[in-house]
RNA sequence: CGGGGCGUAGCGCAGUUGGUUUAGCGCGCAGCGUUUGGGACGCUGAGGUCGGAGGUUCGAAUCCUCUCGCCCCGACCA
């Protein structure tokens, strides 16, 4: 391709509102156009990127023993209604109506779908396992989208699904994919990160994230440096530690005039928050729910939406707080009555706490469990932390950020009984078929290597994804033969199968290395009337900083070697 | 949805106490010339419903009302 004919260009500048790295990058060397939010347009550039990884992607699941598909976007929501969807991921549906009124939703994912063909073709234990899976566009109209191609409202994703006669099927299948992405990942150059999961509104078990470390991540990842434990924080569990602040004493009132959050509390009676008791008040599918929990601790609410079975959880209002007739800031469960109260296994392992005492301006000392309250179940609902204490080895845990490329989930039979998607067994017998789904973020994995792949001068593509393989750049000069070697070597270049981006502007120096460096296309040949006088071109990794003078004889077959190797 | 910020030329920005503003600057773009190993220079030129609608006023990019869009933090998130 010759960059003079290129339909976009390169700009000095990156959009003010851009702030994430392979963002500016991205819009910077015109690889993506915003057209809305959370909405881009893949020029010719970045196309052939998200080419390459999708081409990757299918040639692991083919590996894998995959069959690619192609799913409808448009998906009447009646089949989200009969998996439940419709309710619990109403928030991020894109809905329309047509002409006659049928209302259909924009494919946010397609396990509706795929269930519901399995229901129809596959039949019997002689048709499992199957291994179907689609690269497409998928719609979600995300609360926020952020960060370029990190988060948009139309993405590219890869959904596989598994289909077997029973467990033991799916964990195989489940290895096998948890083995394909990490190829996926190591083709693509991106270093990532296993780690335990919550499986959110999509349901199941055994559910994993597949993350790339990096600073611009959205979530946090808590692991254990010493045993490889590792976990989205929103999963992530640590051991807690008891908090013996001796035998349990005698209840006492406390006037606390004016205090009210824990760092107060404990500031006024001189203690530490982690003797303290912090209440916090949730409303669960518009019932109140009283939670407890130590007061060095915060409430993890994807574990608190877990335990409760809820599908809507959030903070109560102060309005509700107040209906309900607690006391905020002096909030306990000693003595209350008529909440559903859940307590953080915390407090059952610390003594003499300072709790409120449901009046205001009040609290009691020494509350101890189960003595003096009860919950209406104790669990974990803590959010683990950095420095926290591993559950697994007793090493330190630490936190870092990741962008989240992959995720899988063993469904079971969530979606299979909903669609009734059965097969008949050997003696005649009828299961539910047993599911696993794995999804991956083609358009996101596209912006995390290029978090992972950059320096200051701009992107530095892994040869496999990079939009070309080798950057042809002559420096011009009236009176040379710079022109006629540079159109010789794009055609030999070209004839011996390399990829080539031909600069053939007529530009200064300046501008060609910039532009060559911001691409990233990684390997750089440039033709000057100084390398000429050696017969020569120079040949550079974008990678590397140390260029080679390489003679012309010789430049097609090196290329050709590196790209092979 | 809560908090904050921003919409002026393709991109980045200035101008916003209403009046020399005929709305500027840098990059980019077009033409001519000089340049050519790390974003060269000169000259000439094109390019604007100042996000949109309504209002106030002799006069609005500037003030008021409504509205649309975009970004960031939080909430949320497969």
């Amino acid at each position: 391709m010759r960059i003079s004919r290129l339909f976009a260009k390169t700009t000095r500048e990156a959009p003010a509102d851009a702030d994430t790295i392979s963002h500016r990058l991205l819009v910077r060397a015109g690889m993506i156009n915003q057209l809305a939010a959370g909405v881009y347009t893949y020029l010719p550039l970045g196309l052939r990127v998200l080419h390459k990884i999708e081409n990757i992607v299918r040639e692991e699941m083919d590996k894998a023993g995959g069959q690619e598909f192609s799913m409808p976007v448009l998906q009447p929501v009646e089949m989200w209604q009969q998996s439940g969807r419709a309710q619990s991921m109403s928030d991020v549906l894109f809905n329309l109506t047509d002409r006659r009124e049928h209302k259909f939703v924009l494919g946010p994912t397609h396990e509706e779908v795929i269930t519901q063909l399995a229901a129809r073709y596959v039949q019997s234990y002689r048709d499992l396992p199957q291994l179907p899976y689609q690269i497409q566009v998928k719609f979600r109209d995300e609360p926020r989208p952020r960060a370029g191609l990190m988060r948009g409202r139309e993405f590219i994703m890869k959904d596989a699904y598994s289909f077997d006669v029973d467990e033991a099927g799916l964990d195989i299948c489940y290895q096998k994919m948890v083995e394909a992405y990490q190829n996926v990942f190591k083709r693509c150059a991106v270093s990532t990160m296993i780690v335990d999961a919550d499986s959110g509104a999509i349901g199941g078990k055994d559910s994993r994230e597949f993350m790339v470390v990096a600073e611009s991540g959205e979530d946090e990842i808590i692991n254990c440096p010493r045993c490889n434990y590792a976990a989205n924080t929103e999963k992530a569990v640590s051991a807690k530690a008891r908090i013996d602040n001796g035998q349990p004493l005698p209840i006492e009132e406390v006037a606390t005039p004016g205090i009210s959050t824990i760092e107060e509390v404990a500031a006024f009676l001189k203690v530490s928050p982690v003797h303290t008791l912090k209440a916090v008040f949730y409303t669960a599918d518009g019932r109140f729910v009283f939670v407890v929990i130590r007061g060095d601790l915060a409430v993890n609410e994807i574990k608190l939406k877990n335990q409760l079975h809820c599908t809507d959880l959030r903070l109560a209002t102060d309005a509700e707080v107040r209906e309900a007739g607690v006391v905020a800031g002096a909030a306990s469960p000693v003595g209350l009555k008529g909440f559903k109260v859940v307590a953080d296994d915390s407090v059952t392992m610390a003594t003499n706490l300072v709790a409120g005492a449901n009046k205001p301006a009040t609290h009691i000392k020494n509350v101890n469990y189960p003595r003096d309250f009860k919950a209406d179940f104790v669990a974990d609902i803590a959010t683990a932390r950095a420095g926290d204490k591993c559950v697994n080895c007793g090493g330190k845990l630490a936190a870092t950020r990741g962008i989240e490329v992959g995720h899988i989930f063993k469904l079971l039979t969530r979606y299979s009984e909903k669609f009734n998607a059965v097969y008949t067994d050997e003696k005649g017998g009828s299961h539910p078929i047993i599911m696993g789904c794995y999804g991956m973020g083609v358009s996101r994995l596209m912006a995390a290597a290029i978090e992972q792949n950059h320096d200051d001068k701009g992107i530095i593509w892994p040869l496999p994804i990079a939009p070309y393989q080798v950057h042809l750049c002559p420096l011009y000069r009236a009176g040379s033969n710079v022109a006629e070697t540079a159109e010789k070597l794009y055609a030999d270049f070209q004839a011996a199968g390399l990829e080539v981006l031909f600069d053939d502007r007529e530009d200064s120096p300046g501008v060609k290395f910039n532009d060559a460096d911001l691409l990233g296309i990684p390997l750089r040949v440039t033709v000057s009337p100084r390398t000429l006088e050696k017969n020569s071109v120079e040949f550079k990794k974008r990678s590397e900083k140390q260029a080679e003078i390489v003679p012309i004889s010789e430049i097609a077959a090196k290329l050709k070697g590196l790209i092979k190797s």
